[in-house]
DNA sequence: CCCTGATTCGC
DNA sequence: GCGAATCAGG
């Protein structure tokens, strides 16, 4: 990815708006937090309308050193990191950049509004109904409401890393249709 | 643990 | 110039 007018323009704009550089990352795509923040800094608009702590220099690093400072791969480090960014739709909706990867098929079908407590779960369902500018990695991506309301909101329960949906929702989203995928074995048989 | 921005420095 | 690794902190 490159830093092109129009991204550094958007970057600047969300900097400004106060985003933090994650969030700001996920909203570019294609880049790590550390690009977004290397590059206000060489855009010199760091600080943003802060305290300003700042001043606090900072101690050279000292161990250096550090023989395998990179992965060898120059994707690698990010594909780990980031291997969301990539099905973010840069183009389009900004506010759904965050939005889960979901085909318009999927997102007009399963309707979640009324999110169907009927599954036996061990904890009851937690819906922190975050909006979009709360949302983290770690938090589920299960739209709440119409995304083209202002009271359109995500779950926001915990889910890992990387993963779309909080356990729950996860277990809604990725329902196994029986009669399609029937190479995947039906059931385990015993035990 | 989660996250934040700041800095360094190999590329 | 870029950004991963790292640091320092909330």
């Amino acid at each position: 990815m490159q830093w092109t007018d129009e991204r550094v323009e958007l970057l600047k704009k969300l900097w400004a708006d106060g985003l933090s550089a994650s969030q700001i990352a996920a909203e570019l795509g294609g880049v790590t937090r550390n690009a977004v923040i290397g590059k206000v800094h060489r855009l010199g608009l760091s600080g943003r309308a802060k305290s300003a702590p700042s001043a606090a220099p900072r101690l050279r690093k000292p161990t250096a050193a550090s023989p395998a400072h990179r992965v060898s791969a120059p994707m690698a480090a990010a594909a780990t990191r980031a291997p969301q960014s990539a099905a973010y739709a840069t183009r389009g909706a900004t506010a759904l950049a965050a939005a889960p990867v979901m085909e318009a098929r999927t997102i007009a079908a399963p309707a979640p509004r009324v999110v169907p407590v009927q599954l036996v779960e061990t904890q009851p369902i937690v819906c922190e109904n975050v909006t979009i500018m709360e949302l983290r990695e770690n938090m589920c991506r299960w739209p709440l409401g119409d995304p083209s309301q202002p009271d359109f909101r995500f779950c926001g329960g915990r889910c890992t890393p990387g993963q779309a949906y909080c356990a729950h929702h996860a277990a809604i989203a990725y329902q196994p249709t029986n009669d399609r995928r029937r190479d995947r074995r039906p059931n385990v048989p015993t035990h």
